[in-house]
DNA sequence: GTTGGCGGTTCAATAATCGATCCACTACCC
DNA sequence: GGGTAGTGGATCGATTATTGAACCGCCAAC
């Protein structure tokens, strides 16, 4: 039967590909090759080696620049329900989230574990563009997991989750008129308070660095921040919102160009607390002190920002209690309990920092 | 999942011997070493690797001249059922760990869970003090861990791992005379290359900021910092060393005692990402600009210095390689595998940033 | 004593595996 | 239509596991 050595790792992992085949665990297609090599702990040229075996027994059939087509017996299984995981769905390489993030999914892999579930992190760029349906549709399709949880999500995503059946949470804010279960900071909240704590600090020119392609929750922090700054009862009061995408340099650009207009705001509002670190040091490179020439808080805590001089004002989360309300929802949810309506808003406390004072004199 | 520990052809050899082991196949005396290399169809020095599993679990003997003695029938199941856990004891809340070694315990955790272990992360600040027996003897009493995973350990603690025989893996550097296995970068030659790179950009003056109760890796930077400032051709090049603790004030004050000095140091490279965010934003205070004032570089890797401006000169880890490395060296000790040396160093690649140029005209 | 079988050790050659980097192709976004 | 990001296909050198074959000292039996 088999010519092959039975020992090398190639053909154990035949082995095991062969089972998860049978067992129907993929329909369509093969997790790509890249995501195998991850899973199975083996490298891409040891997986491709195990993937030749099945090939020759046509139960698959490669196509270039698609990927590998389940072709053999295509087994109508009812949906094994058994495997007990549950897919988090995060837009970039974890190390390149902000930390806070990713602590908290690694509570949640461990509040999982705890319950029997296992967490599987799907890196999924293609999910997060404008038409992602394909590659979600591709994606559920390959990976049977009990339910799903969105990290970072755009209105398409959920549109697509909303629609389809999929048990799924959101990890953030959802959109208007978008009926999933999601937990979230209360960031319109936040940035109601945080404009209310510049205006009372004397400030009347404020300004708002938010994400180009926004988010829901962005969406919600300019609203806050808007309303903010139009219901005190400074009437003299400007607020000003400028866009950056997730990069440095266009950080950079948002703020020189809000830096220069005609009459500078004397206080910032930064959306995240990578652009927070990125807005900091393009000041200090033009010269202007926080808080004494301009002020700033960061909408978004994470760690790294304790070490920073002065230290951020910033509205603290503790990723532990965050985990643990979204691992509450996820249960309810993976239980089918009869309460489907798991929403809830979480409004964290403001720390002040020393990057926040009286604007300067005559400005 | 996997029930093969380290897929090596050995360690499959050793799960099918104590099968049979169990099975009763053989009463006294285990078939010669040659004979089993032959029936297993494998060459002696594999199975011999796969009888050292064996021995290690005291379930043979080997006795010179004779064969391997069958000595304990003690089901193995219960060897094998112990907790299968390991532990690693961090000094701090992980949250407050720097992004990056939060990152490797992460894939550390994900890597072990695949072999069947489960990752327990301990917090202990008391096992991190100047005498930290009784801490220790406490932890180790009431957690029954196959092995111990130290981070960021302190001298004292290392030396009573060293006298107890209690399995455990050094994340990081030793100390001169303590023989554990352990996995660190090359501090020392990371920071000799930093002061070369200092020192061929035409700077003369280096300071190195270092954590005052100094880890081992601390130590070996220092060591190579001061060796690459004496080796060099430059015979007027001097390098100042100034210490910290882990809190931002004081990082601030060595720093400030650094720049008062009579001939301030044109060039700093700093040993820690949070320290080195400290420094950036006191320099800022200061008026100094980076890097036309000063140069600097971080010994330190963290995701979130690539967000500022200029981006700080450093060198880069992959936590996904150096985790892999640290669950290469634990499998051996859990294994008990006859290679008991598993001592490394890691070189990660310098990645040139914007902080880093010649220095000032006239300094 | 001599002999032959045993485990213990070392060694170089071979094979498997890894990690990294190309390529050509497809699909999708802009 | 061009750019980008993902796919399988292919190749490279470096690392590692495994092999096969020596040699050693030890043991018991002839």
């Amino acid at each position: 039967m088999t010519l092959i050595p039975h020992r090398t790792v190639a053909s154990q992992l035949a082995v095991q590909l062969r089972a998860e085949l049978t067992k129907g665990t993929w329909r369509g297609w093969l997790p790509s090759e890249r995501v195998l090599s991850r899973t199975l702990q083996a490298s891409r040229n040891t997986v491709r080696a195990a993937l030749e075996q099945l090939k020759a027994d046509s139960l698959i059939e490669p196509v270039r620049g698609l990927g590998n087509r389940v072709v053999g017996t295509a087994k109508p299984a009812i949906v094994e329900h058994q495997t007990r995981t549950v897919g988090v769905l995060i837009p970039e390489p974890i190390g390149h989230l902000r930390p806070l993030i990713a602590l908290w999914i690694d509570e949640l892999k461990d509040l999982l574990i705890e319950e029997g579930y296992r967490l599987r992190i799907h890196e999924g760029r293609q999910c997060y563009q404008t038409n992602p349906a394909r590659a979600l549709d591709r994606l559920i399709g390959q990976h049977a997991h009990s339910a799903w949880v969105l990290t970072l999500s755009s209105e398409a995503m959920q549109r697509w989750f909303a629609r389809r059946n999929t048990p799924c949470l959101v990890a953030g804010s959802t959109y208007p008129d978008i009926a999933l279960p999601h937990y979230d900071l209360d960031y319109r909240a936040i940035c109601r308070h945080a404009a209310g704590v510049l205006l009372r600090l004397g400030h009347r020119r404020l300004a708002l660095l938010n994400r180009e392609s926004r988010r829901a929750g962005d969406v919600d922090s300019e609203r806050g921040f808007v309303e903010g700054v139009r219901r005190s009862p400074h009437r003299d009061a400007t607020a000003v919102i400028a866009y950056h995408r997730d990069d440095v340099d266009s950080v950079a650009r948002a703020l020189r160009t809000v830096l220069d207009r005609k009459n500078p705001p004397t206080a910032l509002v930064v959306s995240n607390s990578y652009a927070y670190l990125s807005t900091a040091s393009v000041l200090a490179q033009r010269g202007l002190r926080v808080p004494q020439d301009i002020a700033l808080i960061s909408r978004d805590d994470d760690p790294f920002l304790a070490s920073l001089v002065p230290e951020p004002a910033r509205y603290r989360v503790d990723p532990h209690s965050f985990a643990k309300k979204i691992v509450g929802s996820l249960l309810q949810i993976l239980n089918r309990s009869p309460s489907p309506r798991s929403s809830a808003a979480l409004l964290p406390k403001f720390a002040a920092g020393g990057s926040t004072s009286a604007p300067p004199t005559g400005s």
